[in-house]
DNA sequence: TCCGGAGTTTGTTTCAGAGCAACGTTCTGT
DNA sequence: ACAGAACGTTGCTCTGAAACAAACTCCGGA
């Protein structure tokens, strides 16, 4: 393995207090390792015996009922720290890590979880904020589920989507990475046959533009409309 | 207030490894306060001024949409730290706490916090570790709400009270605080109406005996199968 | 003791969205 | 270049549960 770059940490909000040493002590302990579309990082229930680093590429967070049925908790973008279960004293992950597109990843043994929160200031106070949004983020889904109709709720999840790895083209504002109707459903509870009539009727009237696997939102504003939030 | 007796803590998970001296010290700079049925401990958006431990009673956690709709988060039952914002780096509460039956509970000033954290051996970890469960707990929710039909998540939250707060009688078990129909459907994204008529049926089938804001579940095993959890 | 409100029950109507089915299209590997 | 898989679209049917409506019961307070 090449010896891996300080710029990678440094402007990270777990990192970005730190001296360029400590840096370069934490990445000479990391492992990086290249995980392709479709492939898992880690499994439900499985030993938490590392935690993560996203540097490149996009996650879905997955969870998947006895029945089956699966739903996508969160996604992960870059520079956000994932399956950080030490962080909460589980011996195990609650949910499976699917690379969405082809990523990278930095990871340490668990064991070192302690160490870097007590030696490296920043670092412990940066991921429980992160584990407070992503409460709180969870929380939000939750009550959004409950109460909102199926045509609220998938124009909520793409937009969330597009607020978190939007990126501004000519036609509008793209999300980076492979979505599938699957995907969506997976994310609202509902099915891919709904997900598909919304988004048909949504190209129509000009809000969305879509092919297979890629999506640009063309009309936020209208989004954001049906979606039902702000005053 | 009276002086607070130490036996209060000295066996919950947070303090159970100090020293007599250290719950004292802890007691001391403690706030007890009493809050009757219904009433609002705090208020999601406001600021996260205090933390808190729930001695008595029982709690609901509620988000409220824009729209007004509520949805019940999850329940808070004796001995379990709540409103623990600091621990997460927010500075405003991410729900409303509402008493669903009387209640007391000790509090701390926020600043307290990385005190606790860095004096009290245990603490942050046991925080932590409620935290972890909690966002399991939510991610269990949000995956049955997502994939199950209401008979299910209504089966399942009753099973979750009965789990965290049922008490045997002679016969069955019973839920320990006030629960409305209503309160069911806003843990489980339905209408009290449904709630009703699926109340109704499991009575006429001999699985729960319900009165007004008070339920006992008398054949446990059936609200599992009907669940369709377990293999 | 009577009133009013909160909680509950039950009936009827309505429709969003799941389920099923069939087909079209674009990719991948050989 | 072809077969098969993965992804997407669309029409039709049917049901679970929301919406609407109306009573009934219990409880606390004046």
């Amino acid at each position: 393995m090449p010896k891996l770059d300080e710029s990678l940490l440094s402007d990270l909000p777990p990192f970005c207090l730190l001296e360029k040493s400590q840096i370069r002590e934490i990445l000479d302990r990391a492992v990086s390792r290249r995980y392709e579309e479709g492939s898992a990082i880690f499994r439900e229930g499985h030993d938490a015996d590392r935690f993560y680093l996203l540097l490149d590429g996009y996650l879905r967070v997955v969870r998947t009922t006895p029945g089956g049925d699966q739903i996508i908790v969160l996604h992960i973008s870059p520079g956000q720290l994932f399956g950080i279960a030490p962080a909460l004293q589980r011996d195990t992950y609650p949910a499976t890590s699917i690379a969405a597109a082809e990523s990278i990843a930095l990871s340490w043994p668990t064991s070192l979880w302690p160490e870097f929160v007590a030696n490296y200031p920043g670092f412990a106070t940066e991921s429980y904020k992160t584990l407070g949004q992503r409460l709180g983020q969870i929380q939000d889904t939750l009550t959004e589920m409950a109460t909102q109709a199926v045509e609220k709720r998938v124009a909520c999840a793409l937009l969330r989507l597009v607020n978190q790895t939007g990126r501004k083209t000519e036609e509008g504002i793209e999300i980076a990475f492979p979505v599938t109707r699957h995907d969506i459903s997976e994310m609202t509870g509902t099915t891919l046959h709904t997900v598909s009539r919304l988004l048909s009727s949504w190209q129509k009237d000009g809000i969305v533009q879509s092919t297979r696997k890629h999506i640009v939102v063309t009309a936020p504003h209208r989004l954001v409309v049906l979606s039902g939030i702000e005053g």
